[in-house]
DNA sequence: GCTTTATATCTACAATGTAGAGTATTTAAG
DNA sequence: CTTAAATACTCTACATTGTAGATATAAAGC
């Protein structure tokens, strides 16, 4: 088991939590509507696309290819599903960051001038 | 104002919290061993400086060298601060992966084959 | 001086992040 | 039909971040 315990980069994470919210309709331009839309972030097609290419390399995320059903044309959609592998990663992600943020307390100057803590 | 809001990568961020929670104490190998401690990763000392240079570069961290001190013998030590900037940073890129676990629930088997949910 | 201990710098390469032009596929309009 | 529009994905290329280990510094103790 356990071959050399690697670490997901941090657009790999949100796009497997993107993928894990969609969840039936995850697929490439569903995924960057909600990074869009959710976090504010906007990302090129390019990065969308070959970051879940290299995450199914990895065995993060599997795909199946969708039936042509577009309303209005298009293309036949790719879904992307997270396996457990891809959840497990993340879920190691996710501690060692929790670990880390334990006890720390930031202090910085917020937009609007009050200081807080978080 | 606002530079292109870039985001800190995973490993960076690691960084940054470690030497929060370090304080007064934070220097290239007080970090390497909190981050193998806490969060049990081993991280090579190449990777470890490159890192805290790079974030230095920046504007994320700041440094200063201390005074020889060492018990018995050493070389000075560059003790590090995470800026205003970098302490932005990070409270970016925590309330981003926070608004994309909210409401997703992975239901992945754990090592000893319980399932959980988290 | 020479060895030991503690810490940092340098060089190099691999993996991840990012962009945008180009391609494919289907529907609607002319 | 033929073309335009809509939707979604593939390809190519380069920038940034992750990672390693050898090497250099510096002081303490003998």
């Amino acid at each position: 088991m356990s071959e050399k315990e690697k670490f997901l980069g941090e657009f790999e994470q949100c796009i497997l939590l993107s993928i894990l919210r969609l969840g039936e309709n995850a697929y490439g331009s569903s995924v960057r509507e909600l990074l869009s839309d959710v976090v504010n972030r906007e990302v090129s097609i390019g990065a969308l696309y070959t970051t879940l290419e290299r995450l199914e390399t990895k065995g993060m995320v599997s795909s199946r290819v969708g039936e042509a059903t577009a309303q209005r044309g298009g293309r036949a959609k790719k879904y992307f599903e997270v396996t457990a592998k891809g959840q497990q990663a993340l879920k190691r992600s996710k501690q060692a960051l929790e670990k880390l943020w334990k006890g720390v307390a930031l202090s910085v100057v917020i937009n609007d001038g009050i200081r807080q803590s978080c």
